[in-house]
DNA sequence: TATTGTTATACTCTATAACTATA
DNA sequence: TATAGTTATAGAGTATAACAATA
């Protein structure tokens, strides 16, 4: 008997370490998600300590920083925030000098978003960090494991919702 | 020229179609483990709207019933959540009649935490909605492919900080 | 003294409603 | 009427400090 039965995903015996009994959760790709994020964030925070730059400000600053003129919204859809979030995440960049909000010409209801020079070099010293912080994880997996590993993240995360 | 120069991990292309240049953001792990994590709690709001159970509550219900007798604590660290941040979800599984909290008997410091049968009740009917919920990312990736994306996830996850 | 559970608190992220000024 | 930016607000998730009861 028990012939075809399919799914296993036992415990992966990850870690811990605290001879909890966690069940079907290591096999989980919700729990296996939320714990590497957390450490690949962690990671994150303490490089990008130096400059203080959270992970959607740095996202902003490379979107601006390459299609320069782009509306409020168009850089906030593009990076799956709302718009509404997005108003004081602007503010903040644009506080700091990095980020210059002009009124646009042929709509004057929106607000065209440039790169300062500023911006630019911190950019610059940030394309270093992100360098170090992606290779710690990259030479932890090989880079072609790596490069698979994303590639199936974006894979789950294009799949059709229903 | 050109030859061993390291590291490129260029724009893969992978969805939005907006026409924006996203430069480096889709090579990066942390933005790709963002868009998946994303994606996957979504379909597990969709999935568990109907028990109203969040993922954090899932954990705890697992672990509970599989470990019974823990201390609030020894539950809480297991899934690396601050102890006083457990006392709201704790309460709101006692609350819903699915977990008990006893004193424990040799330390009265402690609550130990038991699922009820109606907690067991819910647990079942969650397995097979969990079931279903990783089917539809694991039947996207392939059972092998999926199972050494989780690998992958843990073990980035387990690296040593620092 | 240290630990367990607890409360209070604060900060970030995310989400919705409603306003304003433009179109 | 619809859209861009904005404000206010509310809900989660996560973090620290401080306290009472107990060890």
């Amino acid at each position: 008997m028990s012939a075809g039965r399919g799914r296993q995903r036992r415990a992966t015996g990850h870690a811990g370490a605290t001879g909890i009994d966690l069940g079907p959760l290591p096999g989980l790709l919700g729990y296996a998600l939320r714990r590497a994020q957390l450490a690949v964030y962690q990671d994150f925070f303490r490089t990008f300590d130096k400059i203080k730059l959270r992970p959607a400000q740095l996202a902003v600053l490379v979107v601006v920083e390459r299609n320069p003129g782009l509306k409020q919204a168009e850089v906030a859809t593009a990076l799956g925030i709302k718009r509404t979030n997005f108003v004081v995440l602007a503010h903040s960049l644009e506080r700091r000098g990095l980020v210059e909000r002009r009124a646009s010409a042929h709509d004057r209801r929106s607000n065209a978003l440039y790169i300062t020079d500023e911006g630019k070099a911190l950019s610059r010293k940030a394309r270093q960090m992100l360098e170090a912080h992606e290779q710690r994880f990259a030479a932890e997996l090989g880079e072609a494991e790596f490069g698979r590993l994303v590639a199936m993240l974006h894979r789950l995360a294009d799949m059709e919702a229903r």
